[in-house]
RNA sequence: GGAGAUAUGCCGGAGCGGCCGAACGGACUUCACUGCUAAUGAAGGGUCGGGCUACAACUCGACCGGGGGUUCAAAUCCCCCUAUCUCCGCCA
């Protein structure tokens, strides 16, 4: 949800944002209208209603005989009270629901326009070259027993694997990494569910244009959650946070669900688009003002990582229209995948500014007593497709793997994936 | 799965259908007093929104788990939902 003083004292800054996203400017303007019948359907009540009070206590006060008039009386105010009411509740309802289609304000500086217009902030390590002909990431996977996608089909469909041997090992090394780094950073690690109540996956903008993403559980009414974001950022909702000491950062470690509808026939090899993977995610409750900086922090801590695996990467800063309904600003790090000759995105970090935390309502008391909605941010730490990269970055000729050394100590030490024929 | 109980402000805890935004206690803030700490005395507080505006003051409305209903009037009565607790059963 937007700021709605933002959209009444500067609707060009509102309509700005939409034409960089793409998206129709009209809702401004339609928003703006609602608003202002919602504000004179609520006058209105209140008036007639403050009537009504006063009506009350007359009520109280009569005397025997002056009773029944005033009663009667009273009762046709109350049923004008009652119908300006529903007005009032109709037009606040309207408003909600035009006002919840605008997306998050861009920020200044994002490029505008499609997925294509991202701009490549900076690429960093090396793009490795090979004397062989690399192998994928499956086909490494098999060799050393770590990737099963045969077996996943066969228990529960396409895009479902199993990890195994040295393959379950990694994925959990990584996680474990991560996590370490996170609470070196002065996060408090969170398991957190990932079945979630609607109005938590509403809250946090996935069922809007997302919503064939998500899995639904019909008999239960719980959503899966395609990241512990949902419930991360559900964690605090309804409440006032005390930021004194600075942001609340959370590390929520879970496994994640997601439909991949409308993407058959994409990435159908391997892990790189699956239904389930795991995630370390990183998510942040700070004051507005420090949001951009935690922003480029959050960014900082994931090259951290990527850098300490040996990856070639680069980061974009994405373009508006590409960008979730609740992200003001995406910065995505993109590892170099040898065998398809280019980037593929690893980690995505958003400055979702107060858009969340207005619709979850979470609020930090501001230096002048009073409360405002919190910043919120997430970004991702590791997660189960930066197995690719790592694979096919350092496989060797004979199909074993070096395992970067930041890693090792999570591998008991193991320095070489060996092929499952030779271990 | 069955039966019952509870849900009030930062916390504890009252609350007859109008006098309740809500007693009382604690915590907190401010002031006074005490040589410091402590103790004591006094005062003050919530959230959301509208109007008006200097985002002040003022004023109006809403909020007693959530949603409906009854009534001139509901924290107080009725219905539904959710959560928590206890007991029985069932299963890890």
């Amino acid at each position: 949800m937007i700021d709605p003083v933002l959209l009444r004292t500067d609707p060009e800054a509102v309509k700005r944002s939409q034409r960089a996203r793409g998206n129709d400017e009209a809702v401004v303007d339609q928003a703006l209208a609602a608003d202002e019948a919602r504000r004179a359907a609520l006058a209105e009540f209140e008036s007639l209603r403050a009537e009504q009070n006063q009506f009350g206590k007359q009520v109280k006060a009569a005397s025997k005989e002056e009773k029944p008039a005033l009663i009667s009386q009273a009762q046709a105010l109350a049923a004008r009270v009652k119908d300006a009411e529903a007005r009032a509740k109709e037009a606040e309802a309207l408003f909600g629901e035009i006002a919840m289609r605008v997306e998050n304000i861009v920020i200044d500086g994002v490029p505008a326009g499609g997925e294509e217009n991202f701009v490549t902030l900076r690429e960093v390590g090396e793009i490795p070259g090979f004397d062989f002909e690399p192998r994928d990431h499956l086909e490494l996977g098999e060799l050393l027993g770590a990737i099963d996608m045969e077996r996943g089909a066969k228990v529960s469909g396409a895009r479902f694997y199993f990890l195994r041997g040295v393959g379950a090992r990694l994925e959990l090394a990584l996680m474990n990494m991560a996590l370490d780094r996170a609470l070196a950073n002065g996060f408090t690690p969170l398991i957190t569910p990932t079945l979630v109540r609607p109005e938590v996956m509403r809250g946090t903008g996935f069922l809007g244009d997302h919503a064939s993403e998500v899995y639904h559980l019909p008999e239960d009414d719980l959503f899966l959650t395609g990241t512990s974001e949902v419930a991360l950022a559900g964690y605090h909702a309804d409440e006032i946070l005390d930021l004194a000491e600075g942001p609340l950062r959370y590390a929520g470690w879970s496994t994640c669900y997601r439909r991949e509808a409308g993407s058959h026939g994409k990435d159908t090899r391997g892990i790189l688009r699956v239904h389930q993977f795991n995630k370390l995610e990183m998510f942040v409750y700070a004051d507005p003002a420090e949001a951009e900086a935690e922003h480029d922090r959050l960014v900082a801590w994931q090259e951290e990582m990527l850098q300490s695996l040996g990856l070639g990467y680069r980061v974009i800063d994405v373009a508006a229209g590409d960008l979730g309904s609740s992200a003001a600003r995406k910065f995505d790090i993109e590892a170099w995948v040898p065998t398809q000759g280019t980037y593929r995105e690893l980690t995505s970090t958003s400055n979702c500014t107060t858009y969340q935390a207005r619709r979850l309502a979470t609020r930090f008391r501001t230096e002048s007593g009073k409360t405002a909605p919190v910043a919120t941010l997430n970004g991702t730490l590791a997660t189960t497709r930066w197995i690719v990269a790592i694979l096919e970055t350092h496989q060797r000729a004979d199909g074993s793997v070096t395992v970067p050394e930041a890693l090792r100590p999570y591998l008991g030490g193991l320095e070489v994936l060996e092929p499952l024929g030779r271990a």
